[in-house]
DNA sequence: AATATAACCGGCGATATTGCCTGTTTTTTG
DNA sequence: CAAAAAACAGGCAATATCGCCGGTTATATT
């Protein structure tokens, strides 16, 4: 299932495997300064993604840069299908793998510890810099949002057809869904000003919120 | 009681007002700059925080602005305490123009639309790009930061006072305060790719959510 | 092996932003 | 009324970023 998931948020040109030595060295260099790119969103924000900054932390020259993404721009929506691919990638991975590991326990605290993990990858913070900095800059958002309402989209169809046992009350489950997002982007950027304590009390309530919401 | 909240965020220099005729014209540019300096923050993001911009829309010239405001960081911090002050005023001004005018209800349930209200305001905007912005500019975070910290101590400390009949069960405002807090800010951020309708049902799990907890 | 293609390097001009500086007008003070 | 101070205007150098270009090396094609 989460094979299909990925299929469908998988960045273009990414399909077939590359043969060629220079395509994989080119894809190679691409994929490092996309990350050199998310690394300065992280660090700097998404104004602080500079072309200079990407080519020092990738370890070439501005020059080969502008060879393999003529403009910022282009390197940006790179970043943009990279992030949301594997931020579904690295989720996918992790609740599967605490799925096998624990016998039992219900699937929704699962769930929702997992989601919890997975906003506090360098990923999701990459992306929460794109989503915030989509806002206010239209060139930006002409490329992020549509990426984003098809994340969405593959995300609560995916999530229907994985839990066939909540299929009955799905508007139910695309409610809790919604509330742990918010709830958690929020969590994440007040967390300088509230602390650990209260961010462990709140996710505790939100479990519990979410555990009734599926009982009633 | 909300005169002692507004005069622990009031931002320096305005408890006396001025008296010549020079220090008030000087207060009212400071003013239009701050404001204009908001507005350039929601129309552009910290980064869009420019001085010619905030310049021009104040309709002075730079130099006038290297006058007020020598450097462009006494701006933002200037920006940061009016915008903290103004949240807290905005918010107070309409939970108790509510307050009054519904006979009856849940206060709860009034409380929570007010702050769903309140954070789709100009200053809320402006404080939520300053916050994210914080996140990765060390200058900045140094100066906001503490604000932030005050504002948060204010509100919780003044919540209590202010409902005597819930002081033994304290812990639980502060929960529901954070949920709500961190909910709708998430809603907030959400907000292109969620649309109104799915916003709408948060709410009202949130207000249902919140209900709850203070009669358990 | 020779030619073509791709990856890569370094530098240039254009643009934008910041801080500072000098000069002018208006208000306050002695 | 003259001098001092404050509000304001416009310009200049320093810095940073971006897009682009010519040239160089490594790889692929025939």
């Amino acid at each position: 299932m989460q094979k299909r998931m990925l299929a469908a948020m998988l960045p273009v040109g990414q399909s077939d495997q590359p043969v060629r030595w220079q395509q994989q060295k080119s894809a190679q260099t691409r994929l490092r300064m996309i990350i050199a790119a998310m690394d300065c969103l992280v660090a700097g924000g998404y104004g602080g993604l500079t072309t200079q900054q990407v080519a020092e932390r990738t370890g070439i020259s501005r020059g080969a840069m502008h060879h393999h993404f003529p403009t910022r721009l282009e390197l940006v929506t790179a970043v943009i299908d990279h992030v949301f691919y594997e931020r579904m990638r690295l989720f996918l991975e992790d609740y599967l793998s605490e799925l096998g590991r624990s016998t039992e326990g219900e699937l929704v605290e699962i769930a929702t510890a997992a989601h919890w993990r997975s906003v506090q990858t360098r990923e999701y913070a990459a992306y929460l810099e794109l989503a915030v900095a989509a806002r206010t800059d239209p060139e930006l958002q002409q490329f992020f949002e549509p990426v984003a309402r098809r994340y969405d989209e593959v995300w609560i169809s995916e999530m229907i057809e994985s839990f066939p046992q909540w299929q009955a009350q799905w508007e139910t489950m695309k409610l809790a869904n919604d509330l742990a997002m918010v709830a958690h982007m929020g969590l994440l950027l007040n967390r300088p000003v509230m602390g650990e304590d209260r961010i462990d009390r709140v996710n505790a309530l939100l479990s519990r919120v979410l555990r009734g919401l599926y009982q009633s």
